[in-house]
Order: structure tokens, then C-alpha cells, then sequence
DNA sequence: GTGCGATGTATCGGTCCGATACATCGTGGT
DNA sequence: ACCACGATGTATCGGACCGATACATCGCAC
């Protein structure tokens, strides 16, 4: 997921790792807590090793009118390849179990602006699937075991429960919307290259939010 | 986490690896997905190495009218050791920032059963802290860094920021309920040794459940 | 009698986290 | 003039947990 999630914001901008961090962080920040350098310098190295990436000389064309301080001290500025584009390409369109789970399929959706409508309709709705899978799972518990269960397990049970219930009415909200083309897509204002789809109208009014 | 879990489960009954998954798997269904052998059974074989927990042999005096096929092949039943709860009721009680992460959170919330009124408080507070920090986080990217984000990645930082209020309101819910001696503290029916505390009246109408 | 799904134990590689170390930059205080 | 401190920045190590896989047996239905 963080190869989906760096090769996806590499492709707004080059950056090096620490920025790359704080992004991703802002970006992702709905989904998980804080991308760690443990698995963020490592993986730029086998980034780069696979030729995804590479490194660029400093100073990335913004900001020329202080070019005197050019590559200051250590930091190493990355940027996408052209195989690297390819690569998200093919990732953020594929379709694993892992693609569903909390942590995938918020990846995936906070790049959805890179994706066409098909792809995020495939998603959304095997995202649903897996949720309403929990719902179900969940819906047993209570109802099969729950004199054996204390009524604190209980009590997380059915606060699952209902985070299930919201997160369902919330996807067919979206796919409702993807369907009718009002798809809050504002086609991103990046560097370009993204598939950038179909007519997309203004956000949703509505709003709930996901936190997996 | 793991370690807590299966020391606190096997609190209740003498189990082997796959007993134990299935229990996991139910009472921590609003928490997590499964959870793998992969960690299971490492994690077994580092607890009964620790003296944490011993192999049982088979038919646990449970259901004694079929005696004839004992130690039914390959099974190890473990059972927890008296080193094993002084473990468990140290682990359930400290106060680490792991014990706050939805993970960390919802494991000790599973087991509350197994704690005191003093130490529930502190971590549904530490939680609700701890959900409160990420809340205030989403409301400043979506308030500062609105304009540079896509409609997408907007959307799901509205739903995280959502999630974020609700499991706040659920958590002040519990805070109130047990500081008002209402708390949903069903004493479990275990193997006794459970602190088991305080009066405990009926659980609240109320339900709001946790899908960290 | 035989095939198949549930039961059951086990290992391996990989991803990611948390702690830690270390160095430099810019700013404010004294 | 000095320096302390917080933000910036790169890097590694051990450990937790997952997903895939392998393998064997039990019990039941056909």
C-alpha cells in the first residue's frame, strides 16, 4: 500500500522523504496515524531500485529565485519514472482482497481522482461487499453468542455494528453518485498525466466520513 | 496485543490454536479481521516458553461422558498459569500511547470485564484524548490545506472527522456511565479470578459501537 | 468407499511500526 | 556573541503481525 501511496503523490510533485511524509500524512490522515521512516526509507530504496523512481537534482523548477543555497545538505528529492506511472497505473486499478480492507481501500479511494469511473465503481463496490460481510459477521455475534459475551464485548460489538451500518449508507451514497455522473471528482490540478475522466459536477452536499 | 488477548481469553477456559482464532475472531470481530496463524502460533509457543501458559491435557473436565477418545491427535490445549495472570492483569492496566491506537484500544475495551472501575476510566479517557488529537488534526487539513486537496481525499477526510465525533460522543457515553456507577459490567460467568468489581445495574439502553 | 469441508498445526517471506541515532537549519533569548 | 531548542532531514534495527502455503485427520453425505 505505502509503494500505491508515495508512486501516487510523487506524481503531484517530487519530494524527498520527509516531505513525502507529511503528506502523506495530511493526505492519508482519515485512514492511518503517521506513515513511519522505518518503512518509508526502505521502500524509496526498493522504489528506486526498481527503477519506479529516481532521484532529481534539487531545486525542482519552483522557487528559482533562490537557486545560490541548490541541494541543500543531504536531502535526496525523488521523482516518478515513466515505469513508476505505469506501475500506480496498474496498482490502483487492480483488484485484491487487500484492496477492500480499511487501510487498502482508503489508499485507493484518496487517489480516486487518478482513476476512471469504472475502476472507482468496481471499488466502491467491493469495499461494500466486505463491509456488509463484517455487518453480517457481527450481526451473528450479537445474535447467536451473545449470552456468552460480557456486555462490554457486547457494547464493542454494537458500536461496530453501527460503524458498519454508516460506512454501507455512506458507499452507496457514493456509488449512488458515480452512477449518476455527480461524482465530487475535482480532476486534480497536478502535474498532469492522470486519466482524468468524464464531466464531474459539484461535490455532494452530503458528507460522512470513513475511518478504517 | 496478542499476548494480552490470548492470556486474557484463556482466563476463561483452556483452549488450543484453532478454539483460540475462533474466540479471537468473535470477540474481537469489531476490532479486527482475524486473526492469522502466522502470528498465532508463534506467539503460543513464545508464551508457554515464558511459563506464561503450559500445554493441558486433553478433555478439560468439561464434558466428561466421552472420555474414550482423549488427546484427540494432534491438539495442544494451553491453559494459562498463575505467572500468566499476574502478566495479564499487568498488561490490561499500564497505560502505554499503544493502549489508545484503535487496536490497542479495542483489546482492552474486549477485556474490561477482567479490570477495575480506576483503570477503565483512565483508558477510556486516554482514549477519548487520543481520538480528540486525530479529530483536531482532520479539522485543520480540512480547514487549511482544503483548496490543495481533491474532492475525494476531502470526502474522506469528512467521513474520518465524523467517525472521529461519533466514537467521542460513544466514549463520553461510557466515561459518564461509569462514573456513575452504570456501567455495562456484566461480571463474566468465567473460571473466576476476575477482579470483578463494584455494583453493576443493567447496561444502557444506549448503543454506539467502536470499528477501529 | 470416497470425496469434501471443517478441524488442526506449522513455517516462511514480506510489510510496516516504534525506538533510536545522528546531523543541520533557523530563530529567539540572554 | 553565543547557544539552546525545535523543526528539518536521513537512516537502521528488532519486533509484531499478515498472507500464502503445506500438510494431516475427522466426520458426514452421497
Amino acid at each position: 500500500m505505502l509503494e500505491l501511496a508515495i508512486l501516487g503523490l510523487l506524481q503531484e510533485a517530487p519530494m524527498h522523504g520527509y516531505e513525502l511524509r507529511k503528506e502523506l500524512t495530511a493526505k492519508l490522515g482519515a485512514i492511518r496515524a503517521a506513515i513511519s521512516y522505518g518503512s518509508l526509507y526502505p521502500t524509496l530504496r526498493r522504489l528506486q531500485a526498481a527503477g519506479l523512481i529516481t532521484e532529481a537534482d534539487e531545486t525542482p523548477a519552483t522557487d528559482p529565485e533562490v537557486p545560490a543555497l541548490t541541494s541543500r545538505r543531504g536531502r535526496v528529492v525523488y521523482k516518478i519514472t515513466a515505469e513508476g506511472k505505469e506501475r500506480f497505473a496498474e496498482l490502483i486499478g487492480q483488484a485484491g482482497p487487500e484492496t477492500y480492507d480499511d487501510t487498502g481501500f482508503g489508499v485507493h479511494f484518496a487517489f480516486f481522482a487518478r482513476t476512471d469511473r469504472a475502476t472507482r465503481l468496481r471499488i466502491l463496490e467491493g469495499r461494500r461487499r466486505k463491509v456488509e460481510e463484517r455487518r453480517e459477521g457481527l450481526r451473528d455475534v450479537l445474535g447467536r453468542a451473545a449470552e456468552r459475551l460480557d456486555a462490554y464485548t457486547l457494547e464493542l460489538q454494537r458500536h461496530g455494528l453501527e460503524a458498519c451500518e454508516r460506512e454501507v449508507r455512506w458507499l452507496e451514497e457514493l456509488i449512488a453518485n458515480e452512477r449518476s455522473g455527480r461524482a465530487p471528482a475535482a480532476p486534480h490540478t497536478g502535474t498532469a498525466g492522470g486519466p482524468r475522466d468524464d464531466t464531474s459536477p459539484p461535490p455532494p452536499g452530503e458528507s460522512r466520513t470513513e475511518r478504517p
